[in-house]
DNA sequence: TTGAAAGCGCTAACAG
DNA sequence: CTGTTAGCGCTTTCAA
């Protein structure tokens, strides 16, 4: 009765024919075009038809037809590797259908091959436009092709160029996992940062300062240690967070955390009644199962997706000069 | 001089007039034709004017004009929640583009109606084929809106359809991991096993048994435990462990590692020179970086992503009654 | 209220 | 060797 596997799929004419009306007809009503005045009769026919064939509208058609594609173009650099790229993948794919866009995906594991293929191959789509998302907060350079559509960058910008970008607030996540601490009334709080320079690592820094400010603490230098960005990071500066003498470690983020966890376990400390602490990015694996759960910041990866489709839309307004900053909302846990 | 940003993208009658040559020729060579006679002159001219305007073929006229659509679907029902799905899309993406096709990926988050739409819109945009995949190994009942296409079953499966699917070996996966701790030695090992039913409840106890057979020693129901499959799961069954004598534990999965390694530090028990621990997903952020790194068998999550896009375009047999099983490489890390 | 017809950009016979 | 032409399935004036 329908389109199943073997036949050629349905078409309008064969619905028109099936309707005995015009393939204009059907057009009309299987796209509730409100300028046609179409007979309540016809239009049940045509109806009826379309659901004995099972017609599909051909998508491709249609685009080709009315000029306008309804394809958003996504291009990622990992993800394989990361959940983060699949919150962003899942975000800007809500956003877009519920706009009517289909999302096309690239993955490019930050091959630059790949990456041209991978552009070349929407702007061949007739893509509506394209976002460019890398899996952590960075500054790139946007690939030539990209130009010859129009872009927004996902969790990356672009310092050369005025695109615009969508990225996390470093710097208010940071004041809010500060606050996480202060608010539950440590006053004396080391940093662990990351010894890799990037945004990620200035703003967070950037934001502790101004919680530390807002509380009316001195900022001493000596209570922000740097560490590789993984557990062995987190568990290699355990003592020195120990003799430091603080009560609460904001780390840079959850897998430092973890590794702090262990280093501090095996000083016979107990999370959080003699060290609380507090992570970010909000990795579930991790935040989620550790003993105690760990506190956190989340990064609104999902809301970066979201946002970046609804710029390209042009739906939400990117200030221009600056990426759009998302914030990176608290989920507190049982750690602090 | 390309077709920037502004007007609209550059047609092949455009470049057939900027050439001097008919609009055929221009196809003839943008392709590539084989049967095809261009003079030497003539296709000189014409790379010249797709050059110059910065021509891009459009991918859709030509799918509607050749009748053969490049698109693959992939419906996932989790690209949010864990890495795995990722990995899928990653395989399911490398594959296809090695074979000139692109992936439509729809993300679900299990809804029925997303799942729903999702197909239908890949139907539309008459796809050549859908890949249905789910997070983890399943029985699944296949929406019946695939039946209209060609679709195969990614990590999933389905009894009541013959349709070809494509899961991991989890038998050979417990076998795998059980031998990591046999070739080390261990004779006395208990298994992790999950409290929830599920091909990979069943599948790596049988290869556990497998293992355990082949090195001639005899199953012991009581060293078989059950436990939630989280961190939570692992670190309740600690002292039951202690308790058994077992000098190798296998878990279930890595999230139950980890717990483990927990519960096990608690009670004075190092690893793996007290205990040696295993694993099984390899999941990456946790693995690799606990305290000593997990020994573990990998999902072939990448693998059955692209093994899923070769059975789809017939370049791979899938056995028929039964679904094609990958097999769950060992990572030996330093746990054993 | 409906139908005829002209494309959308490209492919693929079929003529020259 | 190269150009003409008839579609692919659909949208959209413009007539009827």
């Amino acid at each position: 009765m329908s389109a199943d596997r073997a036949g050629q799929p349905i078409t309008m004419r064969q619905v028109a024919e099936a309707a005995g009306v015009s393939i204009a007809t059907v057009s009309y009503v299987v796209n509730d075009k409100k300028g046609a005045r179409i007979g309540p009769e016809a239009r049940q026919r045509v109806l009826d038809a379309v659901k004995e064939l099972g017609f599909r509208p051909n998508a491709l058609a249609k685009t080709l037809s009315s000029g306008s594609s309804n394809f958003i173009g996504l291009v990622a650099d990992a993800i394989a590797t990361t959940p983060f790229a699949g919150q962003i993948i899942h975000g800007a794919q809500d956003e877009a259908w519920k706009h009517g866009y289909v999302l096309l995906v690239a993955n490019t594991e930050g091959d630059l091959a790949a990456e041209e293929a991978a552009i070349s191959m929407m702007l061949e789509h007739k893509v509506r436009g394209i976002l460019y998302s890398t899996w952590y907060h960075r500054a790139v350079t946007a690939p030539p092709a990209l130009h010859e559509t129009e872009y927004v960058l996902v969790d990356c910008f672009d310092t050369a160029t005025p695109a615009p970008a969508v990225v996390p607030d470093e710097r208010e996540g940071g004041n809010v996992a500060t606050r996480l601490l202060l608010n539950a009334g440590h006053t004396r709080i080391a940093f662990v940062n990351t010894t890799t320079p990037s945004p990620a690592r200035s703003g967070r820094l950037a934001g502790y300062r101004d919680a530390l400010q807002g509380a009316g603490i001195a900022f001493d230098p000596t209570l922000v240690l740097d560490a590789a960005p993984e557990q062995e990071g987190g568990y290699a500066v355990a003592g020195r967070i120990r003799d430091l003498g603080v009560t609460g470690v904001f780390c840079h983020n959850d897998r430092v955390a973890m590794g702090l966890y262990d280093g501090l376990r095996e000083l016979g400390l107990t999370i959080p009644n003699d060290i609380a602490v507090v992570g970010f990015d909000n990795q579930e694996v991790i935040a989620a199962h550790l003993r105690p759960p760990l506190s956190t910041v989340a990064l609104p990866h999902y809301e970066l997706g979201a946002a970046g489709v609804r710029v390209l839309l042009g739906l939400q307004e990117a200030p221009t000069g600056a990426p759009l900053a998302i914030s990176c909302p608290p989920v507190p846990r049982a750690s602090v």
